[in-house]
DNA sequence: GTCTATAGGCAGATAGAC
DNA sequence: GTCTATCTGCCTATAGAC
């Protein structure tokens, strides 16, 4: 029953960042269960408070949904960011960014942006713009990263940049859809690997 | 506005396969919206009839939905039969098996089994099985597939037949992910094809 | 900001006439 | 086999009190 962390008056659960946390609910209910399989019910359900409130933060369910998609692709592209400042050789950053999906995965997870691009005939117009714009921004970085690997011979692949930064982008994204079913993140795993070991310059080939 | 082809009784549309009619109409419903996103009042608009004459054909959606991939199945496996007994060398058969995802693509359709895929932790439980035993299938004759070409040398790939062919399947249901919110069939065949060329034997790397 | 109350619609499903 | 009528429940959303 212990109040946050600073002092404040008691009652209300003292925090104005009510809007985050639906939108922390929401995120984790689509990427189970489905933009069309998540309600404003389940939402209030679990954080305490009524449907009606959820309104005053967002005012309808596409909103949410983009408000849920704004947020979800800034962090992503923070990840990326940071995959850049830290892990130089190429191989090292694919990996890093296949982790980003094993890291939803073991959540039981599927990517944002891959379960609503399987639900994408039923979305709004502007979540459908902006799950296009997602997987737009992650083949622009990865094709970069391949590139880079290119140039400097850590990275051997036929073909252009793009086409790889796309098979790579479907393989992940197919690898998740298919190891969730079996409850299984080593499958995924090894499905990534096996996808990313094609593209080494040591291949053994 | 011909009536069917053989000559009976006029008045009512003369055929005793509503039944079929009915899966045929949901199976696409699903692979285009989904499994939450499809309704009873859907299929009866489109078939023109009521809602409860549906419930005549299939007592409940979760029987109608195991119903639909149970077809669905068997028609995959048909259809893989098929590829067996033609194009004998693996590469063909790869060739041919990633034709059978580019044709429900061109129908604007994602694969019945990776749209239930996304949507898995909503489903009941018999489909749900039928989900996990749909890829099973797939993945048993992709490794037979792989196995022949590596043993034939007309295929080349690291690792074991079986995580390569899961890297397929993979690879596959994902392109189709992706590429179905750009509208755009050639990204599939695209990615496809980079997708499979890694496992070619005449390979220029 | 959160509540109660309620509207209006659509979901899956059933009973029973024809 | 198909219909009409109806049920119950959940959905998104709004009005207005506190």
């Amino acid at each position: 029953m212990g109040t946050t962390t600073t002092a404040r008056s008691k009652a209300p659960p003292a925090n104005g960042d009510t809007a985050q946390r639906i939108l922390d609910i929401a995120e984790r209910l689509v990427q189970m269960r489905g933009y069309n399989a998540f309600s404003y019910a389940h939402i209030a359900a679990e954080l305490g408070i009524t449907k009606a409130s959820l309104h005053y933060h967002f005012s309808g369910k596409a909103e949410l949904g983009q408000a849920l998609i704004a947020r979800y692709a800034q962090r992503f592209a923070l990840a990326l960011e940071e995959i850049d400042s830290k892990a130089t050789p190429a191989p090292a950053k694919l990996a890093a960014y296949a982790g980003l999906y094993a890291d939803a995965l073991r959540g039981q997870r599927m990517c944002l942006c891959g379960m609503l691009a399987a639900e994408y005939q039923t979305l709004p117009e502007q979540i459908r713009k902006a799950v296009v714009a997602f997987f737009d921004d992650n083949e622009i970085w990865l094709e970069r990263v391949l590139e880079q690997g290119r140039t400097d011979d850590t990275l051997k692949f036929d073909g252009s940049a793009r086409d790889t930064a796309r098979m790579i982008i479907s393989g992940l994204e197919g690898a998740m859809l298919v190891a969730r079913p079996y409850g299984d993140v080593r499958r995924f795993q090894t499905t990534a690997t096996t996808l990313l070991a094609g593209l080494a310059a040591t291949d053994a080939r």
